[in-house]
DNA sequence: TATGAATGAGCGTTCATTCAT
DNA sequence: AATGAATGAACGCTCATTCAT
């Protein structure tokens, strides 16, 4: 049932759908909704959740399954691509940039920062283990970097003049930012 | 006179911005805003070329003051986080996400591309002549790449935890995203 | 309920009465009005097709009733002048002369065309058979001229300084456009 | 001067004139039309007294100018549809159905009013001296009614799907209504 | 005289939200 | 549980009109 609502948002963005949109392209009366979700923002919430959540899962999937450091950032990169590809909805409402009102932003930041403390976990796997706290801010901030590539990345590829696949999408980020990866590793590790 | 309607753009984003608003923050009546501007979308484009020029011409001068290719991407992501910096208030209007209607979207594409084409032009200074056709759309991905790179770390550094000083989210994007760079200048060039 | 918005706009024109008007004179918020109408243009569309359809409606029973043809015209004039006198609201919303803007000058066009084609149709009556299909046109052109004759006197009627019934009213337009009619019938008929 | 502002209103209108329309077209300043008519009211007011009185001066000479009292109204009918054709903006102007507020509504009255009164008074002409008191008020009817029926054949002549020349529309209309007149002259007057 | 700049007052419309039933 | 009907609160925009210069 949320699945309508969340096609719309995902089409048109938060701000471009109206409530009377959602009641009529889910089949119910506008009160209704409201008795289930309360209100607008409420519901919204519930589609970005549910599409984050998604993305999240997979992601995790990728990086346990991995059996080295180095692979799980490569799944999870590849994960990231396929799930754009596939689930273009979710990617749309969890980057949604037109929802910028009430607690919407802070979540739409909880949500990246839980992905990029993903990306970070794979990243710290390549670092050895005594070095790991040192590092850590660094690589906090760059999952970030990563995560901020991999979407403008994937928002260039739908929309550009690129014919890429999701793989070589996913490749082409892998070049772009793991080879910088993993901080310290480089330069200080040689000891 | 820009400068309030700005400043509050900055602040509370497109969409929240009204034109009572900008008219009292402003020191006008609302009349004299749309005898001027036209209408709302036109003064916020005016504030957003305003800014997106300024970042432009910050980084073309870095790029064309490098004596090395190397140096030029270096430069320029400096500039980009000094200027973030800075000028924050034109930042949050370049990359204001709560701008969904009209115009809008296609031109912050725009000057968002002609950015990218800018740290793009510097990567294929690294790749050797002959070389760079082949790796043009490449390059052109991976610039978009490092741009939202570079708006994800800004973004985490201003309303994270980080302490870094400007300089210091600068060279963590370089070391991120810069090694993995020139594309094809790695793999196909040792040959 | 169409009542009091009817009641407005005959009394002030389409464009002296704002919604707030008719929201307050119907007794309910704005956001009903909207919800019920759509807009202005069409809240107004339906007081002129109501007050129209009824003045057609009185005029085609008068013209069916009839038991001759030159019974026909003078009951359908007495008729207008009757609905002129007791549904005043509904003739100034049909005549009202303040609407000129989107569909409505169409709208009112197409009710003046049927009343006119009302007494063409009755006029066309007077003329045999055999001669209708050439004074069609100009039949046209009267009905047109008619219409307009009884719209200017009842105008006179209403405003002027004349005290007389309506009836009366209705007896001097006979006798002033009437006699030229049937077309045809006189000049080319003799024959 | 008056010119380019008439050609607006005969074009347009007058609620969908703004006196930024006017002042663009005149090719002068806003506040320099306010210093010379004082409102827009006024300035319309000047167009329209100047069209009616061209109107009214033509009629006068058709009927001063005639030999006989029938004479007189055929040709007043017939310059009228010659001035409808070749002054088609003044014509506009003074049947502007869109001016409803302040005094336009009234001084539009007055110069029906007049124009009726030149066809009365050429109505009269043809009724015996003695009568001419009795059947005052009933002439003056008629002349409005005349003057409605002109108007409304003009409107359907320029719009509709007639081919006809100005001098068909104009014996059109005289067959139509003037057998219908002299008033009294026909029932009363054969004793 | 003539104007660039400025405004008061208001209008049509929208939409998230609620209540009586 | 479910809804038809209703609304509060704004918002973008317009336009006749007027000062300061």
């Amino acid at each position: 049932m949320l699945e309508s609502a969340h096609a719309l948002f995902a089409e048109r963005g938060f701000a471009a759908v109206t409530m009377d949109d959602v009641a009529e392209a889910v089949g119910v009366t506008k009160p209704l909704l409201y008795s289930y979700w309360g209100n607008k923002e409420q519901l919204f919430l519930a589609c970005l959740d549910r599409s984050a959540e998604a993305l999240f899962d997979r992601l995790l999937s990728a990086v346990r399954e991995a059996h080295e450091p180095a692979e799980a950032v490569d799944d999870a990169v590849h994960v990231f691509f396929a799930f754009v590809d596939q689930e273009r909805a979710a990617w749309h409402v969890i980057f949604d940039p037109s929802s910028p009102t009430g607690q919407i932003p802070e979540r739409v930041g909880m949500h990246r920062a839980r992905l990029a403390g993903l990306i970070a976990e794979a990243f710290l796997e390549m670092v050895p283990t005594r070095h790991r706290e040192r590092v850590r801010t660094d690589v906090e901030g760059r999952s970030h970097a990563v995560l901020g590539a991999a979407e403008a990345l994937a928002r260039w590829w739908l929309t550009g003049p690129s014919k890429m696949t999701a793989a070589e999408a996913a490749d082409l980020l892998i070049e772009t930012v793991v080879p910088g990866l993993p901080p310290g590793a480089r330069k200080e590790d040689t000891t």
